[in-house]
DNA sequence: TGCATATATATGCTAGTGCATATATGAGAT
DNA sequence: ATCTCATATATGCACTAGCATATATATGCA
């Protein structure tokens, strides 16, 4: 469900179309929740269903038609009951860990393999986190005139970086291991 | 599909049925990859259906009939093809950064509930890790007459209890800064 | 006798995911 | 004149996940 709560937290900043959302996905949370367009719409068609939201028919001159979605009174009440009940830790589910649990089935080359394909995605991702992301961040928070949800936006963001640099430190130390 | 790998991964040490591999699974990689019975069996029909595994019916004495899965020579191929090819990393994905994020919407106290039930919830996982885990290992290291693949298996739950560590770290800083 | 537990496999139903593709308008570039 | 890109929404299909429930035998316990 957490795609739905997402998209009314994002519509609690205001109303937006599917297109929009999708960009502000983009803009914002992507870091640490990717989607596909396509599933964006389909939640909303859920979330209208459900009575979250309810959208408006907005004609374009040039433009295609949109539908500008809005939070319902329904929807708000469910944006804060979720934000304050404490989620379950859920397992990892990361495939790279079954690679390396079986991974005496592997060649020292193969598993040096694995592991550095592993800490240059992950720097490569560290790099996003410390260079694109803020700028994004701080283009989204302009954009909302939300200046002060800025700090819990920075804190996730904080939360990235800080689990990237840990992964890496872990990869870069099993590589040494592997030499041993 | 990456139920399917591990399952490969597992049936290597040795035939096994559905109900067995429910066991292992909970005894070995449990950690990092939770599952559920019903994923398992459809799973291996699955995998019978591509040509991975093949079984055998075992007729038992006093206890119900079980289906003997073993790998085939191309589920053996499949799984030495996955285990060396390095897998992309994923995003998150994790709930509780999304509650994080628009942290703005919730009341200090909300914010240390949720802050707090997280570290509560994270040190009980880390106690598991670090009493429990270690044991099942063992155990299934011996089970499987596999003493050289131990390593690798501990080396994932050092991993578990690496990021279970650093997760624990940022949730108690974050916590603190919350007072300032 | 009845109830819980272990062994063992299987199905039903609902929801969510991922990826590709369809459709349509208009702007700008080559 | 054509091609690409941005705006905007929507569907198809196959797979995956999660949870409940059905079925059957045998053992142990109260």
């Amino acid at each position: 469900m957490t795609l739905q709560h997402l998209i009314l937290g994002l519509l609690n900043y205001g109303p937006m179309s599917g297109y929009d959302l999708n960009k502000t996905f983009q803009a914002s949370v992507q870091h640490f929740w990717d989607t596909d367009q396509s599933l964006i719409y389909r939640a909303l068609y859920k979330m209208t269903d459900t009575g979250w939201v309810e959208y408006v028919q907005q004609v374009q001159e040039h433009l295609p038609n949109k539908k500008l979605y809005r939070l319902t009174e329904a929807g708000y009440a469910e944006l804060h009951r979720w934000l304050a009940v404490p989620q379950p830790t859920l397992s990892f589910h990361e495939v790279w860990l079954g690679q390396l649990f079986f991974g005496a089935q592997l060649s020292n080359a193969e598993l040096r393999t694995l592991l550095e394909a592993r800490i240059a995605s992950l720097r490569e991702t560290l790099n996003v986190y410390e260079n694109q992301v803020p700028e994004n961040v701080s283009a989204f928070a302009e954009a909302f005139n939300a200046a002060e949800d800025m700090r819990y936006w920075l804190l996730t963001l904080d939360y990235g970086i800080f689990r990237l640099r840990g992964d890496l430190q872990w990869a870069e130390r099993a590589l040494r291991q592997l030499d041993e």
